[in-house]
DNA sequence: CTCGGTGCAAAGGGTTTGCATACAT
DNA sequence: ATGTATGCAAACCCTTTGCACCGAG
């Protein structure tokens, strides 16, 4: 196993880059624009649709995660692919990584309905460190 | 407490039944358009638009409840307000609802970093029970 | 040499919004 | 009477896609 990458892919210098600007945003999650943005730094000529698409192969991959929030259009990337939790500010949208404990319980009420469950999401909304001070 | 509802609102015949398209339609997590479907069969004039509309001010008002999922454009609108999870079938796009157990244990590391919770979402992704069956 | 990836631009779908009118209060 | 909610349609935003060319293998 480890060998399942690559199969008939190409390695490309905008894969790379788009990779490379998801993980330079570290802990900001950022969106296909964000990235794109990034990517552009280095490849001014990089199109949009191929950071979409980049993106899109990176999360097949499991190279990448994907987050939908609640609230929002866009989607977000995280470099961060092992598994944890999301608090996201309702005033600011900043989104932070949690630690996350031991799979939540639901994943046994769903296994003993007959489900296989694959993967689960955490996401927790409210007001961050930040936001909670008094206006 | 309690009367923080319908302060300069309007009570409209469309209000009413969106509220009751999303509610008939039961544990299918309807989306707007097919809250739209329904709602025009009482009212085959109301408009796409006002739905959104009357979706929105629901969720503002908390009687009905939003849900975003990975992979999927659409909102998803859901009538139980109790605090759930929910379990989605990546095979048949099938979303189960689920007894939610204790609190995630996220919600006690968000708290720790500072942050304030008001409320969260735990979704599980898998094959629903009738999905497992060989093709 | 091949065929998968790219850039460009247009299409797509879900949701929001501007405006004149209708109607709840 | 007053101003919010509606219907309609256009606008928006994010994402996907078709196509001809490019370049990794």
């Amino acid at each position: 196993m480890g060998s399942e990458r690559q199969e008939g892919r190409r390695q490309t210098r905008q894969l790379a880059l788009v990779l490379a600007a998801v993980r330079a945003a570290g802990t900001d999650h950022p969106t296909a624009e964000e990235v794109f943005s990034r990517a552009r730094l280095e490849l001014p000529q990089i199109s949009l649709g191929t950071v979409y698409r980049n993106l899109q192969r990176l999360v097949a991959e499991g190279r990448v995660a994907a987050l939908a929030l609640r609230g929002v259009r866009s989607l977000r990337y995280d470099p961060t692919i092992a598994p944890h939790d999301h608090f996201v500010c309702e005033v600011c949208g900043r989104i932070d990584d949690l630690a996350c404990g031991p799979r939540p319980a639901a994943v046994a009420v769903a296994e003993r309905k007959g489900h296989a469950v694959t993967s689960h999401a955490v996401v927790l909304y409210g007001r961050c460190g930040a936001c909670r001070m008094p206006a």
